[in-house]
DNA sequence: CCAAAAGTGTTACCCGTACACCCATGG
DNA sequence: CCATGGGTGTACGGGTAACACTTTTGG
């Protein structure tokens, strides 16, 4: 009963294994996706999970969340990397306990290591069609997609998950998917412009980019007035 | 490299122990609390900290929790309990690694098993006085209490942890204490009369509860209505 | 010429906030 | 009688939501 108040040296059971996985949002210009990972080997063959790894026992949780994401875009880290929380209702191992730390991260698509991955069998799938995975995997994108919403209604996510030009039309789609409803254009843009962060290129799209409509002018976020603003204590709100 | 790709059947490092800790809210008609222990041994002695306990390798996360609670409260299960998230910045044992989960959950203090429980040093202080911790307890608190911040206004709370009748001030003085501002008091009560929930007793306190002053209306939860409209759908918004 | 998306203002309602006085009670 | 908290209504302002038509472009 005094177990509760003791100090953790003593009754240690150190037989528990830490996993990480990484929940990562892109999007392409049309569409907000996932990055899932497909296992090429028997006895899991085919399934889809997220990407994850062991945790080596030295070290820390968003150490190894940041690794596993080098590993997959080339750099250090995603200028929004979070943790989500522990998950331990599944997996259960031969030798003992399992338990996955989730974390979310934003990242641009085109960062994405894909000629190296994409033979391993990852693979983006939109938002709203994820498979089933394996694990509780699903129930970790649940939770993650909830999380994605009350932070696009409070940072600028754009600035994280967009191409350096893009369209209203296309960060819209994006607002829409993530929040999963629609909005009215007028009433999107003037809440969108109440903020001043976006600056307009005084350029328009060529079509090309994919999600950009020809002639629909481009935008870009203002990292530096971002920066500035919130160290005076601005806080973005959608 | 493929790691990532594997499913986690290899090269697993068994040699993490997980604990569980518990942020315990309360209040006691006057000030919002939460519940730590003090450690009475050697090396640690006087050291504050929150309830906490290892788990062992079979119990999910929750049921961890859960069961320490059971120990606290003697009953099963606080109608509100959650994950917080993992914590793994700080404590190294000797013979490994040690991940904390964190849960916090709101609870009656009067449940408490004081008599129990006081003789071994645990004791409730106030939310907005939290002295030093040990471990990084106190960045767990710090993330409870915002947790709890998002909660206050989209729960009603005050079910959890408000005695069965209580007066307007005395919930104004939770909700102020929660989200760490005052109230304009007209505004606050239009605001919780625009659900109807709050149900009027229609007697006066005498003034001797804690928190109550003398002569103010006494009110009660209607928890069955709240059941019925949140099966149809309502939410409930402060 | 047709389809698809861009672009553009006004109005109504709701909600949040600010604000002041009198009453009842206990000390 | 003084201090503390209880109890009550109004008015203003800002933000959200609803709403329709014209233009550009590519096919």
């Amino acid at each position: 009963m005094s177990e509760m108040l003791k100090f953790p040296q003593d009754n240690t059971d150190f037989n528990v294994a830490l996993s990480t996985s990484l929940v990562l949002f892109g999007f392409d210009g049309a569409q907000l996706q996932l990055l899932l990972a497909r296992s090429q080997r028997e006895p899991f063959k085919d399934a889809l999970f997220l990407p994850s790894r062991y945790l080596e026992a030295q070290d820390e949780l968003m150490l190894s969340a940041r690794s596993m994401f080098h590993g997959l875009f080339g750099y250090d880290e995603p200028e929004i990397i979070e943790q989500l929380k522990a998950f331990g209702g599944v997996f259960r191992h031969p030798i003992g306990r399992v338990v996955n730390v989730a974390f979310y991260a934003l990242v641009r698509k085109d960062d994405f290591l894909a000629e190296k991955w994409e033979q391993h069998g990852m693979q983006w799938s939109p938002i709203d069609r994820i498979p089933d995975l394996a694990f509780d995997h699903n129930e970790i994108v649940a939770y993650a997609k909830e999380r994605l919403k009350r932070r696009v209604k409070r940072r600028p996510v754009g600035f994280h998950l967009m191409p350096p030009e893009f369209t209203l039309g296309q960060l819209q789609t994006l607002y829409e998917q993530a929040l999963g409803k629609t909005f009215d254009k007028r009433n999107f843009r003037k809440k969108l412009f109440k903020s001043p962060l976006l600056t307009d290129l005084e350029r328009k799209a060529t079509g090309r980019e994919k999600g950009q409509h020809k002639g629909s002018s481009l935008f870009t976020f203002d990292r530096d007035r971002y920066q500035r603003m919130k160290s005076e204590g601005y806080d973005f709100l959608f």
